[in-house]
DNA sequence: TTTAAATTGATACATAGTCTCATTCAGAGT
DNA sequence: ACTCTGAATGAGACTATGTATCAATTTAAA
């Protein structure tokens, strides 16, 4: 959890009281959090942070592969998701928006491969899958009986 | 190609001249685009077609997974990627916000077991990693020698 | 051709995110 | 502890992205 502040740190970056407020605020919420999210777990965490230093950190924390903005739904606004150990997995059902997280990847061989033939330096992942849950196929079958 | 229609007509989706023109704008820009990068495209294709049915077709092409909205660099709209195939890799770099893409994967395996696990029907994945491009790594060797 | 439901375009609107700049603050050096 | 400097901030006006509404049109099936 601090290591995130560290992070910060070796990456140059001054611990503000902004950027302690976004992170305790994330951290806390575990999943996924849209700005807005953000924006009102600050207010109440430190209400002297404003609007745009929110802004400013969850770019910065994207930058890091601290976080990830991803689309959910049909919300216009990012929800960021944490990549803990710099990844991340999901599955979003595109008929009721709802995610199921799951562990497994094994995408390390393929990540060396990149980082290899490419000469490029990899700090993080992420793998979403796309589909329908159980519940909207059974709704669709039943829709499809008539 | 067409089978994008396809795809439309057989979920039940009438063939617009809206949706056409969006699909068209998309398939021939090969690569990421914008939102706005759309409307001006559709602009020129046929010019009739409104503003907001830009925004509804490009819901309802991610919702049948034809395309998939991720945020690169800071930008505050997303980018809109063909899936073809139900698919698309790439890597992000978080310096300069250039884009890689790559082809293998390997997640067929990991989609089955998800499929059976978990009840789901899997339509497309998104895999995307993130770090830094063989130009960027330089820059930062630079920086940090004097 | 007729018809009904799906889809649309226009436009006004809401909201998310950005920019600017004077002020403050973090943290390194002493 | 004190000083100093550039990094970072907050305020708030501003821009632009996406949304809602609704009468009018269009698709495609009968």
């Amino acid at each position: 959890m601090s290591d995130h502040r560290e992070r910060l740190k070796l990456a140059g970056y001054k611990l503000t009281k902004a950027r302690l407020a976004v992170l305790q605020v994330i951290e806390h919420a575990d999943g996924h959090v849209t700005s807005a999210d953000v924006l009102d777990g600050v207010a109440l965490v430190d209400p002297a942070v404003g609007r745009a230093s929110v802004f400013r950190t969850l770019d910065l924390l994207t930058r890091l592969s601290i976080v990830r903005p991803t689309y959910i739904g049909t919300s216009a606004t990012p929800y960021y998701v944490l990549l803990p150990g710099g990844h991340h997995h999901h599955i979003i059902c595109t008929v009721c928006s709802r995610v199921i997280e799951f562990a497994e990847c094994g995408l390390e061989n393929i990540a060396i491969l990149l980082e290899e033939r490419l000469k490029v330096k990899l700090t993080g992942h992420l793998l979403e899958f796309y589909g329908q849950c159980a519940d909207c196929q059974d709704k669709i079958a039943v829709n499809n009986e008539d």
